[in-house]
DNA sequence: GTCTATAACGAGATAGAC
DNA sequence: GTCTATCTCGTTATAGAC
């Protein structure tokens, strides 16, 4: 298993960084050490590493939702905790996954598609709880309804990851992401 | 200058809809019906055609925002007139061209950086003017400065678009953008 | 300006030995 | 599970005839 798992981690940051299309199991195999045919084995087909790689992520993604609202922070601070894993990405600059793979999503082998869906899906559904509790605890003021206002978050999120990325301009992305939570704070 | 204007035409929608990676010269080939080698008679590289196509892109785009800003709209109008050209890319599955290329950034000819650069000055130095003179028309109430949610704007829009067209919802897009309205109009 | 022909390379993938 | 060897195909790009 630990073969598997250093291929899984090196195509993953090939895919954050590359893109789908961008990366190949020639540049994977000088990662890990081995040569391109043994990397078959473990993954027959790339479209199989897709498949692989987009539900590693997903539980990754998952993971670290449930360790934020596990947490006894404030809603405002299980916000900022969400925000800071797109800043991270960022720094490594890599775009996020499901991103990533959005972009590419007319080149994909349509069998990654669902997968990609739910990413985004319970992004979506983990940001609504975020935003209802924010809410009661009287910390957000929402305009329209929860379930939008999170799909504003991470639509503005990803844009602001993509374009930050190519431009270079982190401040950008800060000041976006500042502004992004100012205004959920507003009083009507 | 009939079968330049034709290739490039041809390339541009191939890049927006399956990425710099995603297509290739045989692709235009067949599009406007000549050989590949004679592609490159146009267009020595692909890079070439890279940078003639973020110039060609971006004189459509300015063109698009100077009619808008030249009309007798009010900002509001203005704003989604421009917030329009994102949902017309959607209709077609298309990314937006600084978009699609922004997410393949790091594969990218270096020499294609400044251009697409400049194409998100661009946006966000439009969307700036229009927020400033929504302003002053009292249509808009900015939380922070305009020039930041003018970043915000686009890059909402960018990450809505990157979603919905690789979700295939397009109610979400519109929920999205209207959100993103309504919450500038939104009164302290 | 377009063609045929081809070079030069890299891609994903397979066969079969060890 | 990894290797060497190889296949097949697609890619960008060039040479030179028309």
């Amino acid at each position: 298993m630990e073969m598997k798992e250093r291929i899984l981690t090196s195509a993953q940051r090939l895919i954050q960084q590359r893109g789908f299309n961008g990366f190949s199991y020639a540049d994977i195999a000088e990662e890990v050490g081995i040569r391109k045919a043994s990397l078959h084995h473990h993954f027959p087909t790339k479209t199989d590493l897709g498949l692989a790689l987009i539900e590693v992520y997903s539980g990754q993604l998952n993971g670290a939702l449930l360790s934020i609202s596990g947490s006894s922070l404030f809603a405002d601070a299980k916000l900022a905790a969400y925000i800071a894993l797109y800043r991270r990405s960022l720094e490594a600059d890599c775009m996020c996954l499901g991103g990533m793979l959005a972009s590419e999503a007319l080149t994909l082998d349509p069998v990654m598609l669902p997968g990609l869906k739910r990413f985004f899906a319970r992004n979506a559904e983990w940001l609504t709880e975020i935003l209802v509790e924010g809410r009661l605890q009287q910390l957000f003021t929402l305009t329209g309804n929860a379930a939008d206002h999170a799909r504003l978050l991470l639509s503005a999120l990803q844009g602001a990851l993509l374009i930050a990325r190519a431009t270079g301009d982190r401040e950008a992305f800060d000041q976006t992401t500042a502004l992004l939570v100012t205004d959920l704070m507003k009083k009507n």
